[in-house]
RNA sequence: GAUUCCGUAGCUCAGCUGGUAGAGCAUCUCCCUUUUAAGGAGAGGGUCCUGGGUUCGAGCCCCAGCGGGAUCACCA
């Protein structure tokens, strides 16, 4: 493995440590009496309180003035300043505690436990004044270096950032560490599920879990991924969604469950979508879908509240207001609003002629469903901004939902759309196991067209809704979208801690023992790696005369004057065992 | 999957018409009793993503590949 200058420096300060008797990664618990977000927030008020005070965290800048130093330590809540001074933290005579440890077997990135009292500093920053220093972890790894300042106008300046987007999403630990305002993105994130969460139970809702491996994947239009059950022998699915499986436990009884879930789909990925994604369901029995959209309302507002404590956020340019009432379009209505056109009464030829007069892209498998919805996503879902509600859906493209109670054709279902896309799909379930079948079966058909995310019909499933479902209303809202919004982030990857991403390619490298074994003297494999060879089989491509002269003059390049240069044998015995 | 941009030191980025690689921070050495991104002085640090090609000569031009971003397509 190749390590930077920085990496070899850090594990030789590990080693001066271990022989100073200090142990970079001790057992011991360090117990901690107080966060800096505490000092911050309490110490003026209560300066008493904080003349014995314990702290842990990370040391993300190191400032040496001789014999004083002052230093930064970041915990979970955020940073503080130390004031270490030499002879507060070495009393008697031996100052190596401060002079050797502190400025420099230590880093950035260490972690730190340190004990003293607050203070005030003569420049008004409160800080610790330190009296005892313990090093609790070693950091081998030198941290991305990020500086910042808030200017006169209160605004963050910030130097030398970590943004290089691979490698906050690789790393995201490293991400977490030096960016601040990605933990609170996070933190943003498990507000929004806790929100929700406390938000149906209050209403006596049952959180439950149902499968994720299903061998017949359904709820949603999508394409599966596959797996294999040895034992069994059978194809499993990563489930695509969980609706079948929570109006199941619907018809065992329960009047109102859900679950938050990862849903996984095999799917093109962006900026919108990520293979694994989580959607919060609820199924509640003997509501129908105005009940729901009621719910939903509600309870977004009640989010946007718990988390801005207002219902208004800045989302990019614009300021989305979650304020009830919502606007509400059927989707015909929407269509004939931004397109000057009505089609509700058209068949699946005049709509499709209707679709490519504007332009939009066809194909053969798409029935009148697929259509309307390509028009809607195109001319429609766009300029919705606020949140809008978009109801009465045409029954092609909603196999599970109920059939309108006035409107021919339609289907009793409603999404929420908010800065352009979708934020969650809710309906009144249908519970006629006969239609429900039809249903089924046209989607067959659909598939047999070519529609690859057309569903497959699950009889077990068609079992239980013979058995009876109650009317029942029915809800999934995205919560990597719904996050996206509320924490004004433009990707789903900056609300996935890891999202996914292709691996990261290993450069094949030999090892020191592989070159011993290979008969290469164990102190000139530095050379042949600073030679630019990383494995063995380089050597064989090479001229051993060309070699021989390149080791000898990097040996003296790199002033290794204790190591012995090899003979020319020696080197010809290096190529010539691999020729 | 398509289009397009990007890949240079630990981090952020320069690098002209092709002439053997630069800055700031970080690191190291020395000096220094309280500083506010930054105390002072000095030093070291590079597979210019990888592999081919053109050329006397490639970080730069050409081809192929790898990884990533953005937009589009599919989708939530």
């Amino acid at each position: 493995m190749h390590l930077s200058e920085q990496e070899i420096q850090r594990r030789s300060d590990r080693e001066e440590l271990e022989k100073l008797g200090i142990d970079p990664y001790p057992s011991e618990t360090f117990p901690v009496n107080v966060s800096t977000r505490d000092i911050h927030e309490n110490y003026e008020k209560r300066k008493m309180d904080y003349k014995d005070i314990s702290l842990a965290g990370r040391m993300m800048s190191r400032r040496i003035m001789g014999s004083a130093s002052f230093a930064e330590i970041q915990d979970s809540r955020g940073r503080i300043q130390l004031y270490v001074r030499r002879d507060d933290i070495c009393p008697g005579e031996d100052k190596t505690l401060y002079n050797t440890v502190f400025k420099k077997l230590l880093g950035i990135g260490d972690i730190l436990g340190v004990k003293g009292f607050v203070f005030t500093t003569q420049t008004g920053e409160i800080s610790i004044h330190v009296k005892k220093l313990h090093l609790l972890s070693k950091s081998l790894k030198p941290l991305p270096v990020v500086k910042e300042k808030v200017d006169e106008a209160g605004n963050l300046q910030t130097w030398d950032a970590f943004t290089d987007h691979e490698q906050r999403y690789r790393q995201r630990y490293v991400d977490l560490i030096v960016n601040p305002e990605v933990r609170n993105t996070f933190v943003q994130r498990t507000k929004v599920v806790n929100s929700i969460r406390n938000y149906l139970n209050d209403r006596g809702y049952l959180e439950v879990e149902t499968p994720v491996l299903q061998p017949i994947y359904g709820g949603a239009t999508a394409k599966p991924f596959k797996t294999h059950h040895n034992k069994l022998d059978m194809s499993l699915y990563l489930r695509i969604a969980n609706e079948l499986y929570l109006k199941r436990l619907i018809v065992g009884g329960f009047d109102g469950v859900y679950e938050f879930a990862k849903d996984f789909r095999n799917e093109g990925m962006s900026r919108f979508h990520n293979p694994e994604f989580t959607q919060v369901e609820l199924y509640v029995a003997y509501k129908d879908y105005i009940w729901m959209m009621d719910l939903v309302e509600k309870m977004v507002e009640k989010v946007a509240l718990d988390l801005h404590g207002t219902t208004e956020v800045q989302v990019g340019e614009n300021v989305i207001n979650f304020q009830r009432p919502w606007k509400r379009y059927t989707m015909f209505e929407a269509i004939e609003h931004y397109t000057g056109v009505d089609i509700s009464g058209m068949d699946e030829n005049q709509l499709r002629e209707t679709a490519l007069e504007m332009d939009l892209e066809l194909d053969g498998s798409m029935g009148k469903g697929k259509i309307i919805d390509e028009i809607f996503g195109e001319r429609c879902e766009p300029h919705l901004i606020q949140p809008t509600f978009i109801t009465d859906y045409p029954i092609e493209m909603s196999p599970l939902a109920k059939k309108h109670r006035s409107k021919e054709g339609l289907v009793e279902r409603f999404e929420a759309i908010c800065n352009g896309k979708e934020v969650c799909n809710a309906f009144s379930e249908l519970n006629d196991p006969q239609d429900q079948r039809e249903r089924f079966e046209d989607q067959l058909e659909l598939g047999k067209r070519g529609d690859e995310e057309a569903m497959v019909l699950d009889e077990d499933y068609l079992r239980a809704l013979e058995y009876g479902l109650p009317p029942t209303a029915g809800l999934g809202v995205g919560i990597d979208r719904l996050v996206m919004i509320m924490t004004n982030q433009n990707s789903i990857q900056d609300v996935i801690f890891f999202p996914q991403m292709k691996p990261e390619k290993k450069a094949e490298v030999s090892s020191v023992q592989d070159y011993i074994d290979h008969g290469v003297r164990e102190e000139l494999v530095p050379i042949l790696e600073k030679l630019g060879i990383q494995t063995i089989i380089q050597l064989k491509e090479l001229n051993p005369n060309k070699l021989f002269n390149d080791v000898c003059g990097m040996r003296k390049k790199m002033k290794l004057k204790e190591v012995k240069n090899p003979t020319l044998d020696e080197v010809k015995a290096w190529v010539e065992a691999l020729n």
